[in-house]
DNA sequence: CTGTTAGCGCCTTCAG
DNA sequence: CTGAAGGCGCTAACAG
């Protein structure tokens, strides 16, 4: 059929104008106005031929793309995925294709995208995700030289562009990026916590985790563990650092060797959850505690499912053996049962809220969102208790 | 620093040779090759100069992008989202870009996409999510006016394109849309079921409903009712039909009122087996049953999920008082407990299939695959019954 | 208000 | 094997 695509130059011979008309006609050019007739015309003979622009060539001559760029570290993570959703809302809104790119925690992925980004002058950039400290992430493979194959070096591909910036890109490095991009002229906008003074939708992690441990302080725990994530991650950092120092406030300080540090996923918590039962039964010996805590929170609501699925292994039960809290509120998991107390966070609205600053509505670089704290069966009330 | 990106001519200047041997030497044109001095230069210049392609341009020049569209229903949903990680996963291996569409079940919107797929020359495309029988979603608006605002009619955007296809494109409109894709070059990959005779990663639903009502009335269960999804819901018909089928054939037939009609998701699942408990209390008078049926299949973990929700608020339990399965085994919900007898698909990898039969590569037009029973506590073995 | 004319950055025939 | 020239589809100065 209709096999290539109809151009503009089509439709002005349709229409009997010149190219420059109908182009006017159709996206009604800042400055310049189309007598009505003509317009019609135009329209009426796009329409017949079924025309609708090409995007390279608009991008090409404008010099700006309408494609959104949104990276996050995991697309399969209902975190990051509810953001997503957001995102493609809030950018259909806009009339912007989103381009997504999942960097499985690799930050010099993370670093390639930005860049790709820029070079297609993309409209914008969302960073979705728990920037790591300088550490960096690394591949699986630590791809040693920095041009291995053939015709590597400059290439023209995401992925290779990804291959070979190393297994940890420099700290800053996607600060400049990102700096870069936004001088280009492109929008910006990170979620999570702040780079620089890069527009960002904060989200209130340690005042969400200390409301959380107040909430649980008050009903009556007294003995925490947390279920910290791993060194460097900000996002865990931040709702470790508001719970505890919230319990210290109160008096009930959470001893170091009750911050465990694990990976960020259900098998951390699973796994974390597994050690702590372990230390309490002795099965590992030296340990201090010799019980378990009251009350474990994990830093995120999949690594608090994995935590409880390990108190059930253990033939344990939550919330009459241990009690366990997450962070997120992820929608999938709102049935879980024992229903699991949590601290809610809008993360839909997050993700349009992010588009938003990133295109550059409203003038404000910079909106915090503060999470709900969801008290639920997994954290009951504690009867009274003697000191 | 770097205001405007770097363009090949700079790079060939750099390197002292013509812009076109610079291209050669760095795309590696098909016919013409480089002398190897000559290339190491322009490499070197480019890399100096941190030069990247310009992918519209490129796209302009070449006619043809370097995109991939993915176009999912809902990318909240941990279905899509897990076929997604696939998607972005292989998309990156074969250095494309993938752009993402989120339709929320508007088929309008999918075909808006299919179509500006082909205009903007995408690579390939793959549609994930149920297709829907001809009768068509609809948007919440039902739209009166075709060309109702200002300048729209011949649009730009995917948004105003979706706005104005109304609220229900006529059946076989997509199918025609991505065969006239498929005619200007660009792969095409289905997930779930096959429409038309285009390439498709097929997930059988049918058999893997089948094998598990077999499982089922192995372990015991006699009386079952089926929490079947929407109406004109392809894969919720597909696993419905297979369930129901195998049961009769095992002498075990579903009666036509235990098979519930009710929305695809987690509340659609709660609100059914909210009804079904209530009739089996009598509370809606003039039903059948009387009691509840051994198991409900509902046909997805998430709409699984809610009806042990609903089974739990009603103050009953699950297993004990009604056995509940589910379909898809979504990874995030492997840790509700009773742990949720279900079919595995391997979502992940079939996105990785998918994108490998949109890019042509190996002949096959079609997979399948084929979920395995996973079984859980949610329905254990019962006790030896009589009649 | 409309039409003509240059490019946008790159690839790809064509000559040399 | 290399360089020069044209064009992809569209927009944005320019004239008219």
């Amino acid at each position: 059929m209709s096999d290539a695509p109809v151009t503009l130059s089509q439709v002005a011979r349709e229409a009997g104008v010149s190219l420059a008309t109908a182009s006017r006609a159709i996206n009604g050019s800042a400055t310049r106005s189309v007598r009505e007739d003509l317009r019609e015309r135009v329209l009426e003979a796009a329409r017949r031929l079924a025309y609708s622009p090409d995007p390279s060539a608009q991008a090409m001559a404008r010099g700006r793309t309408t494609a959104l760029g949104l990276v996050v570290h995991d697309i399969a993570d209902p975190y990051f995925s509810t953001i997503a959703a957001g995102v493609a809302r809030a950018a259909e809104r806009a009339g912007l294709i989103v381009t997504l790119a999942s960097t499985e925690h690799s930050s010099a992925r993370e670093l390639a995208f930005v860049e790709l980004a820029r070079r297609q002058r993309s409209r914008a950039i969302i960073l979705a995700g728990g920037r790591l400290e300088p550490e960096g992430a690394g591949g699986s493979d630590g791809g040693s030289g920095a041009d291995a194959p053939g015709a590597a070096g400059v290439s023209q591909t995401a992925t290779s562009a990804a291959d070979d910036a190393g297994p940890a890109s420099e700290p800053g490095a996607l600060e400049a990026a990102l700096n870069a991009f936004q001088e280009a002229g492109g929008g910006v906008a990170l979620v999570g916590q702040a780079i620089g003074g890069l527009p960002v939708v904060e989200i209130a992690n340690a005042d969400g985790a200390a409301d959380l441990a107040r909430a649980l302080h008050e009903h009556g725990y007294r003995r925490f563990a947390v279920l910290a994530g791993p060194d460097g991650h900000r996002t865990a950092a931040d709702r470790t650092a508001g719970f505890t120092a919230a319990l210290a406030e109160l008096g009930s300080p959470v001893a170091p060797d009750d911050v465990l540090t694990c990976p960020f996923t259900r098998d951390g918590g699973y796994t974390a959850m597994r050690d702590l039962i372990e230390r309490a039964d002795g099965a590992t010996p030296g340990e201090s505690t010799g019980r378990l805590p009251e009350l474990v929170f994990a830093v995120n609501d999949v690594m608090a499912v994995g935590a409880m699925a390990a108190v059930r292994d253990a033939g344990l039960s939550v919330p009459d053996d241990v009690a366990v809290a997450g962070f997120d509120d992820i929608h999938t998991l709102r049935d879980v049962s024992p229903g699991l107390t949590t601290v809610r966070i809008p993360l839909a609205e997050v993700g349009e809220l992010a588009t938003e600053l990133a295109l550059g509505r409203g003038e404000q670089k910079r909106t915090a969102v503060r999470g709900e704290v969801v008290l639920r069966d997994s954290t009951p009330r504690r009867p009274a208790e003697g000191a």
